[in-house]
DNA sequence: CTGTTAGCGCTTTCAA
DNA sequence: TTGAAAGCGCTAACAG
């Protein structure tokens, strides 16, 4: 590193601009004759600066090249317009919706999106939490309401506004934007149940939120005395072949099955699939349940249910309330709770 | 804001632990009895440090809660451990799977993501490229080759390792990993003619990249005197129902066609329910080309052909250029381009 | 192996 | 409306 710094390397161009490289504050301001504080004020409140003043900035921004220095600024003001997204993967369909909803809404907002994948493990989520950390970003989202200890100190201590999605609790870290899994569960209990399915069979991928859907969903069928004949665990993430893997063995092992709660649309498809190549005649003989609502289910498929949930919604919303709390910075607001709901949906078939 | 930085708000856990809320290196110092530089070097470079020492700096930041301050550690080192990924959209699941790969890749590395979407809209990317600049990030991979002549100048003033993706060219701005999309077109003219086509149609997103293989295409058909019979153009990102209308309209207009060149697997796959849905048989009377291998065609739809490209790959390569240009800080290497090139292969139907 | 010194580039006081 | 002084939290470069 160079004791002194250089000055300003002046590069002519073509078209006789003049640019350069690595421009400070300090520079722009010598240029502007102004001070660097003038500069600093120009560029963030315009409006606080006599228009005569704040086009010489503008003009010696423009002739110094100079690109904003965010670590310096975030380092004294304590406000980094990032915000950090964790997610298990991107894998899943609904996480991809949700980023695009939480980035539009942050950008917008002049805000960015740091992303860190878990991978489903809590461990994971740890280290990341603390690496986020230290980026001091002004709000950060996580997936679920399933945190290890250390993690929830951390995210408590950091004085961070923390949205935690896709789930309901009744103890967050700080808000919540979701829906409580364990009614998907009863809601689908309910809804097969009323269509006289009675040998029931779970198709799942080794997921928290899926866990707690099928427990809702084991619940609600033991209070009119029904109970699953078979649950079959597929590893994260889940797909296509998967689904059919998982319906085969579940068929296999009880032919007479006729309803099967999957955990996701893509291990849904696997299993119409794998149902179709068996003869199975679906929904006539077999129901099967679905979850999150992909498009491709709504022509290709033979029908069957899913569980509608706006990933793009979640992220919104989630990207907001951190925005929202972030304007307020006078005195905390209580705690947010948000319960976006699902809706049970017939897809497929044409 | 404070102008003498308070005494560290001391809390005892019930757990009898002592926890800190926002500890410095100063603090972690002073409770491990040694410099703050020396706290630095245990965390940052521990094999420069007793054994001894190190256990009492890991010590005092256990006791202290301390996170790290990247903020502060980047604007001295120059080093933020930061790499932007700039895509069009998340829609698309070829770049979902990019992201995927870039993100483990840079984790596994102790580096993390800046994602930005522009919308394949470059007056967006030239927005999105200054505000991430003002971050500092270690690299940056862009999506294409296209790009303002201000994004162009600003990422070569910047000084910092740039990756353009998705496409190759001659003239990058520093490294290139993808394929010629043209090289696309003409494989794709190839593949069709063999198999007797003569009647083409193209159904395509208005995706500067997708134009580039439609051009490939109409290129290598012109040599053997075979012209394109009709364009249908799509606003992106392309979705199903997108690809059904466009192929209806394409067939209502041209019932004759016996290939149409889709630009997406996705307008590929509502081309194909549209063409079933109106009892043109596909591949028999009709082929269609589709792009990015996505994986429920194995199963669901009939034969069509697609070109296989790896998102994922092309996202782990980009981070491991950035990554080992990192490394050799001496002497700037040559700018480098790998062609991932490309696959024409068969898909759909069981 | 450890410490001292000197900033990185910016924004927050406070004063003019 | 503008400026001067101070320092955010950290690490590079030397010494010791």
């Amino acid at each position: 590193m160079e004791s002194k710094r250089p000055d300003l390397r002046i590069l002519t161009t073509p078209t006789a601009q003049v640019q350069v490289s690595g421009a400070t504050l300090v520079d722009v301001a010598r240029v502007a004759g102004v001070s660097p504080i003038t500069v600093s004020r120009a560029l963030n409140h315009p409006h606080l600066v006599r228009p005569n003043t704040l086009a010489k900035v503008q003009a010696a921004v423009q002739e110094t090249g100079y690109v904003k220095n965010m670590l310096a600024g975030g380092l004294v003001s304590s406000r980094t317009k990032l915000v950090a997204l964790m997610l298990p993967t991107i894998s899943n369909q609904i996480f991809a919706d949700m980023i695009q909803g939480t980035s539009d809404t942050l950008t917008e907002a002049g805000y960015q999106l740091l992303l860190g994948f878990s991978g489903y493990e809590e461990w994971r989520e740890e280290i990341l939490v603390e690496t986020i950390l230290s980026r001091r970003p002004d709000g950060i989202i996580l997936t679920g309401t399933l945190h290890t200890d250390n993690t929830r100190r951390r995210l408590k201590l950091a004085n961070t506004p923390v949205v935690e999605t896709w789930d309901m609790t009744t103890t967050p870290i700080d808000m919540v934007i979701g829906f409580s899994h364990e009614e998907v569960g009863h809601a689908t209990a309910a809804h097969l149940l009323q269509r006289g399915c009675r040998r029931f069979a779970i198709l799942t991928a080794s997921d928290p939120r899926a866990a707690r859907r099928n427990q809702g969903l084991q619940v609600a069928l033991a209070k009119q005395g029904v109970s699953v004949l078979a649950t079959h665990v597929a590893p994260v993430p889940g797909t296509l072949p998967l689904g059919r893997e998982g319906m085969a063995q579940l068929l296999q092992a009880h032919p007479a099955l006729d309803a099967v709660v999957c955990s996701s649309d893509t291990l849904a498809h696997g299993a119409l699939i794998e149902a179709a190549s068996r003869g199975v005649r679906v929904p006539e003989q077999l129901k099967v349940v679905g979850f999150g609502d992909l498009n491709f289910s709504s022509h290709t498929v033979p029908p069957l249910t899913t569980v509608r949930v706006d990933g793009a919604r979640i992220g919104t919303l989630a990207a907001q309330a951190i925005l929202e709390r972030l304007e307020h910075t006078a005195g905390q607001q209580p705690a947010r709770a948000i319960n976006t709901g699902f809706e049970l949906v017939p897809r497929g078939s044409s």
